[in-house]
Order: structure tokens, then sequence, then C-alpha cells
DNA sequence: CGATCAGTTGAGAATGGTCAAATTCGGTGG
DNA sequence: CCACCGAATTTGACCATTCTCAACTGATCG
């Protein structure tokens, strides 16, 4: 088992005891490997979802485009993570997805997700399970957009994407690293790149929080973590409730 | 059967064709009937999950406090939502739930929900695929929120509502009947109540929607689709996906 | 009939946006 | 090694959307 099929294995351990018949269905899902170069657009929004991808390496975001012309990220994801699930569950895509960085990733053809989920009940209630987690992210995202001040937000994200890069193995309590530029930033907060960069500015400034060169610092995480009013008890999982 | 199960059971069909063994449990759900003030709060953020509700009759809303005191509403629930799903599947509440108007809902334990699920393992799914539905309202109010100005928020969420309203019976398209205060639309919309005000005065002196005295009306359907850059597909839904 | 709550309006302030122009940085070719 | 290019970042000046504070109206209710 690879190591991606093992911290994917664990993540949805955390919600459902799974059998051997749904690990050899969720091994299946990991056939068709595929690699992509930063910039690729994955999944477009508005067509069918014909299928999904399970991060093995590499970042991507998920984003609406609006008619002006502007774009809202809805989310980040990292290894470990489902791209296009709702696509295909949904059978129209409500979002498009595109590599922030160069990309490992498992195809899933919409096909083998509805047998598999067919085949492996199970299975299917722990991916669902899982991605009614990451709904617990939306939303703190969208407080974030409707309640927070763009100081805020920023120091929120960055905490959550930390603890999030935790959870996978990557980046530490000093901090990760992290390919978003400060457009990324921008049009995941609902703000102008030109005002994340002055919030960065000033969050450097009070020692709390330093991005450069492809670097998040936490200089002073508890300060961060105040600010930002962070809880990360969303996050959190201790074992599977579906025996 | 029920007016309301027959709705939740629609609802539920529309993505997993479901045998007699899961339409049991699902009865099973509905044994506990309870009454609710308006007000009322029906689950506390920060507590474990101990029940959800099925909506019968009224509305509700989920919202989370911010330190400062402020809210943000997430969703509004209208009948055949559940409410605090989540909650039980995730072990703790992220969010709360308050009674927008007097409210009738089945109170389903959360050991129902764990061992019905584990009993039907196809309920759950459908259960969680219709959750993965409603995420799609979710990302559309985030996109409101972050890219979208105070007036076109405005114009989205009455379509929005208008049109899940509609899928349930209350309502057409000339408008519907609508127990939100301005507070109500300031928490949802990420506005102050004086700026939702204006925004209503607005939207109205244009002729496109007027909302006065409890009912929305769509004076000008196709504007107001226009200035929103409304989509509804992500609401449409056709048949089965799992058999 | 006072009390309360939702809605309405005005004036001034603030947060964040837009436009425009430097500056830095990581390559890339000579 | 160096000049150069494009992308990302940084900064300044000005503008606009939205907020805050405050007052007032109108309906409802005990």
């Amino acid at each position: 088992m690879s190591i991606l099929q093992s911290a994917l294995t664990r993540k949805l351990s955390a919600f459902v005891a799974l059998a051997d018949a749904d690990l050899q269905t969720l091994a299946r899902f990991h056939r068709r490997r595929r690699s992509f170069a930063a910039g690729h657009q994955m999944i477009h929004e508005g067509q069918p979802g014909q299928s999904a991808f399970i991060l093995a390496a590499g970042w991507a975001c998920s984003y609406k485009m609006l008619p002006d012309g502007t774009r809202q990220i809805v989310d980040v994801q990292i290894p470990g993570d489902f791209l296009g699930l709702r696509g295909v569950l949904l059978r129209t895509t409500d979002h498009s997805v595109e590599a922030v960085t160069h990309l490992e990733a498992s195809e899933v053809l919409a096909s083998d997700i509805l047998e598999g989920f067919a085949q492996a009940p199970r299975l299917a209630a722990a991916v669902l399970w899982a991605a009614s987690r990451d709904e617990a992210m939306v939303v703190e995202h969208l407080v974030d957009l409707g309640r927070r001040s763009a100081d805020e937000r920023m120091a929120h994200f960055l905490l959550e994407l930390g603890a999030r890069l935790r959870l996978v193995g990557a980046g530490d309590a000093a901090g990760f690293d992290c390919p978003l530029t400060q457009y990324h930033l921008a049009d995941l907060l609902g703000l102008s790149a030109v005002h994340v960069n002055r919030v960065l500015r000033h969050l450097r400034e009070e020692g709390l929080v330093t991005f450069q060169k492809g670097r998040v610092v936490f200089d002073d995480p508890a300060g961060l973590t105040e600010l930002a009013g962070f809880d990360r008890s969303y996050l959190d999982q201790d074992g599977p409730l579906l025996r």
C-alpha cells in the first residue's frame, strides 16, 4: 500500500471502520496515475463530471469565475484531498479546479465511483462523511468573508492551512512552504491583490506572521490565533463513529 | 406516509434508489415529533451533537457567532431540510441553529442516525449525498460574500431562496412569503442592517424586486437574474445516480 | 398607552478598491 | 558572469462602497 493510500485510508477510517471489501474498492480508485503541470485546469465548471481526482502530491485550488471576470477561490486542496467529487455526484460541475503547482493525482472515473459506491456502500458513507468535514472548512471560509476584517481573514486562513498541512505531514508549528501567490490569496479572501500585500506587510510589522519567498513563518502563533479567533477543533477527529 | 416523509423520500431518491429496508429505517427517523417557538435555539455551537432534526414546517437558520458579538448566518433551512446533521457526524457542533418562525420537526437522536446508517448504508450514502448538494449552496453563498456587491448578493440570495422554496411547493415565480427580518438578511449577506435597508430600497426603486411586510415579489425576474448572475442549475436534479 | 421591535433616513468615517508606477526576483540566453 | 525578461511584489494617491452612530417612524402587543 502506497503512502498516499494509507493516508487516505487513515482519513476515511476516522469516520467509518472499513472492511477488506471496502479497502479493495478504494484501492481500485488508484489505478490511473496522472501528472499535471502547474496552471493546468483539471476540472471545468459547467461540464458533466467525467472523473474526479485523488491528490497525491502538489497543490490545487477550486474556484468559480464570475461574469465580470473576477474569481473566487473556494478552497485549496493539498495531498490526500479529493478534487471534483461533487461534480461526479451531482452530474454537473459547479466549479473549476486548477493545479497551483505541478501535481500528481489518481484519476477516478465517474463510473468507477458509482460502481464502487454501489458495491461498497460503507465506503460511500466514509467518503461522503469526509466530504462533509470539508464542508466545515468551507463554512469557516464563509464566515471569514462575511464577518472578518481583512487582517483577521488572512490570519485565520494561514492558521487553518498550517493546521491542515500538519495533518498530512507538511510543515510544522513554526510554519510551512506555500506556493500560493498574492493573487491566489486575494481570490481566496475576497480582497484585491494590492490589499493582500498591505495586509501581509501589516501582519509582518506587527510581528505576527511572515509570508515571503514561498514560506509562511508563524512569528507569534498565540497572537495570530487570538487575532483570528481561530479554533481548530473542527479539524480534529478521534476514531470511527460507524463501526 | 406523511407529506413530509414523501418529500424527504423524494429528495433522497434523487440520489440513491432506496430499498424497503432503507425506507423503513428512514421512517424510524420520524418517531419523535417536536414543536418549537420562534427564536428557540435548537442547536448550540460547541456542544456534542446529541440529535439532529428533520424540518417539517417553518424556517430555521444556522449561524456562527464571532468573539466580537457579530454573527454570520451560513444557511437558511426550509421544510424538508436537515438541521444539525454535521454536528452528529463530526461529534461536535461547529454552528448554532435557531428557529426563525414557529417550527415543527422530527428529532433524530445521534444513536438513531448511527445505528440507522450502519444497518442501511445506502440510506447513509443518500443522506450524505443530499448534504453534498447543500454544500453547493454554501459555495454559492461564499461567492456572494467574496466577490459580489451588496446589490448582487441580495438579488442572488432572494432568487436562490425563491427557487428552493418552489422545489418544496412554497411560493411561485411571482414571489414568496419570507419571515426573515432585515437583521437576518444582514447577518446572511455580511452587511449591516442599515445597508440592507438601503439595498432593498435601491432594488425596489430599480423595479427589480420588492421585499415588504414579509413578502418578496419579483417585479422583474429577468433583470434580477441578470444582475445577480444567477444560474439555478446547481439546484436541479433528475434521477438517481446509484441504482 | 407606553414599550418594544422592525424598518427608515441622514451625516460622517473607515475599510478596502482602483489606477499607476516602481522594484525585486527567478530564470534564461549570451 | 551578466544582461535581460516576465512575473510577482511593493508602494503611493485617490476613490467608493459600506459601516457606524444617531435619530425618527410605524406597527404590534400586553
